[in-house]
DNA sequence: AATTGATTCAAACGTTTGTTTGAATTTACC
DNA sequence: GGTAAATTCAAACAAACGTTTGAATCAATT
């Protein structure tokens, strides 16, 4: 495999585990068995390596989240609020109930980016986001036509929040609910919660 | 004031504007008009400054969860969802209603922290976090009696991750909403819409 | 005023960080 | 097979990190 992408399957991966700030460039460059240089040879910078991270996935996530909308509303029948919810947020879910490692990993290196705010988009991908934004809230109002816009984009803002905290692995709270709740022990029944949830929140 | 009280203070605020790894004892000590060494000193090391932070608000709010979760069960009528959950959340939004900027500073502080997955409850407060969890809980399932123990702390949970993500200031979705929604800006408001969502979820 | 303990301070500690260098090596093309 | 570009590599860079040191300063007690 080239280097590049070693690069960014270990980057992926450790960010994942640990977050931004505190994997070196020499744990990825040695997991992906790379010299220390190569990170800014091929990308320029650390910045630039995550930034790459992101955006090698970003945008056939939302593609599929786009293709899933526009079939809904293509549909004559109002949609139900659960599958305007499921096309936004099972995109990004299908990869992490995949069985391969390194799309798992990415699920969580999404949600822990968004999770420490430092997250800047790709810049290239900031339409995309927004035309999937302004349908994932037209699909919202269509379910629940009540829902003002601001309302929607609210529910968008927290469909996100509840998904990403279902992803991340949560030692403290594992602690607090006595172990009623063991954190990624089985993803099928966790995102069944997420959308019970979502649905709910939107629906009210 | 006393410098430990200044270190306390400096390192809540730069944690909840930076996040943890990417402040230093520096940045902290400078901001407390306090020595290097100072952090060292008083409190032995940087991690146990973290947890110096953690403790000096966990369990206040915690008190106060239990006292309002108390007064409600101590009625005769069945409590609605809607105050279950803002007993739960309410405490640690208020202080952020709360004029005296350093407040507001601790709950974007408890926000990142829990976000990071880099939370360690300081070891005296866990019990009254488990205690206050099981209050939460049971004031859920009143409210709702078809949710189940498990479904209760999948709730509680979300409800969490709900308010977390709107105390947050999140750049990349005020660009994604195109301006629609900007952070931080009213609120009341803001917290209208997470009880909205947690209410509908919880109740479905 | 002298003494004791607590606190502050400038300076340096040894590591680790992201990045750069310039020579060695591999790869691709004529 | 030789040439030129692309890539890898060991080594070193300056800067920043958390922490430690030991003397200086402050506060309180006798």
């Amino acid at each position: 495999m080239a280097t590049q992408e070693r690069l960014l399957d270990s980057a992926e991966a450790l960010f994942a585990l640990k977050g931004f700030e505190s994997v070196s460039l020499r744990e990825i460059t040695a997991e992906a068995e790379a010299n220390v240089a190569a990170v800014n040879y091929h990308f320029g910078s650390k910045e630039n390596l995550i930034d790459a991270v992101m955006g090698r996935h970003a945008m056939p996530i939302n593609r599929e989240r786009i293709a899933r909308l526009d079939e809904i509303f293509a549909r004559t029948e109002p949609p139900s609020m659960r599958e305007v919810v499921d096309a936004f947020l099972g995109p990004l879910m299908k990869r992490i109930l995949e069985k391969e490692n390194r799309q798992q990993l990415f699920a969580k290196f999404i949600a822990r980016m968004l999770g420490e705010g430092a997250c800047r988009l790709p810049e290239e991908t900031l339409p995309q986001f927004q035309e999937m934004a302004r349908k994932v809230v037209a699909g919202f109002r269509a379910a629940a036509p009540k829902l003002s816009e601001e309302q929607a984009y609210w529910g968008l803002k927290f469909c996100f929040a509840v998904m990403k905290d279902a992803i991340m692995r949560d030692e403290a709270f594992e602690q607090v609910s006595e172990g009623r709740i063991e954190s990624n022990c089985d993803w099928n029944q966790s995102y069944g919660e997420v959308l019970d949830f979502c649905e709910g929140g939107l629906t009210r």
